[in-house]
DNA sequence: CACCGCCTTGACGTTTACGTAAACGTGATA
DNA sequence: TATCACGTTTACGTAAACGTCAAGGCGGTG
């Protein structure tokens, strides 16, 4: 079996599977690791992801499209795992997760911005590049 | 006078008004003019902004709010400097805004999924407090 | 067996984006 | 005049996020 074992269940990969997959090199994958974000089983010393390990991968690369920090994606991986029932902790969550929405708007907000300034400098390309066909092709 | 000269018409900022006003230290202005971002006209040895490097530094912050490295804005400022005029230029230029437009619309997507995640655990979490506080105050 | 491809663990190197400290100039103020 | 508050340059330090060897283990194949 080459790739992904689909059997059992339970889809296993290995490190190159989720590296071809989502296009990062192994050394990175291993650095998450290293870095506490990821934590594959071992079969030997051979890593052995799981479907929830792919999640992992797959958030962790999101943040980074979004310019979080891999600190800030383990301190919402931790968070996740921790806040799983006492009252204080919940709170806790809550609050974090209202601080990224309000980082997340305002990043919304910005994209706005430059897409409608895109918009202005695209049509201004555009008018002088006909201009341009125009007098050369007088 | 204590902060921006307003008179002239022609708005004039020290490196620290700008640096209060953005949030930034002074030490951040004057690296991005080291990396050519920035290029503030000199009064002796002080640094001078206007208008222009107002916009500029607010482009600069907006940007990295975005995750984007200080290379990839200077690109974006140097296009826009350059491709004044020649066909080529405009070209690439469009090729360019495509690219970082697409880039945006990714962005886009990722804050819409992380958005809804943010909405389901906290009504989760709602679900969890208000069982927590049914269970001790019976 | 020898080689290949994939996996592993170090460990040092690199880039980015500043922080921090030293040492100094300059003008306003007590 | 001394002391701030603000500015300057030079230079070394640092955290993040990997890249890049080096050196080797493990299973299959010609």
């Amino acid at each position: 079996m080459t790739s992904a074992d689909t059997l059992s269940g339970s889809t296993i990969y290995t490190i190159s599977d989720l590296a071809r997959e989502f296009d990062v090199t192994t050394r990175a994958i291993r650095f998450y690791e290293d870095e506490g974000l990821l934590n594959p089983r071992r079969e030997g010393r051979k890593r052995l992801y799981t479907k929830r390990e792919r999640t992992r991968l797959k958030l962790i690369l999101r943040g980074k499209r979004l310019g979080m920090s891999l600190g800030e994606t383990r301190e919402l991986f931790d968070l996740f795992d921790t806040a799983r029932g006492e009252e204080r902790q919940l709170q806790l969550f809550m609050k974090i997760l209202a601080e990224r929405r309000a980082i997340l708007e305002q990043q919304q907000r910005d994209i706005e911005a430059v897409l409608l300034e895109i918009d202005t400098a695209a049509a201004e390309c555009r008018r002088l590049l006909a201009e341009h066909s125009f007098a050369s092709s007088a």
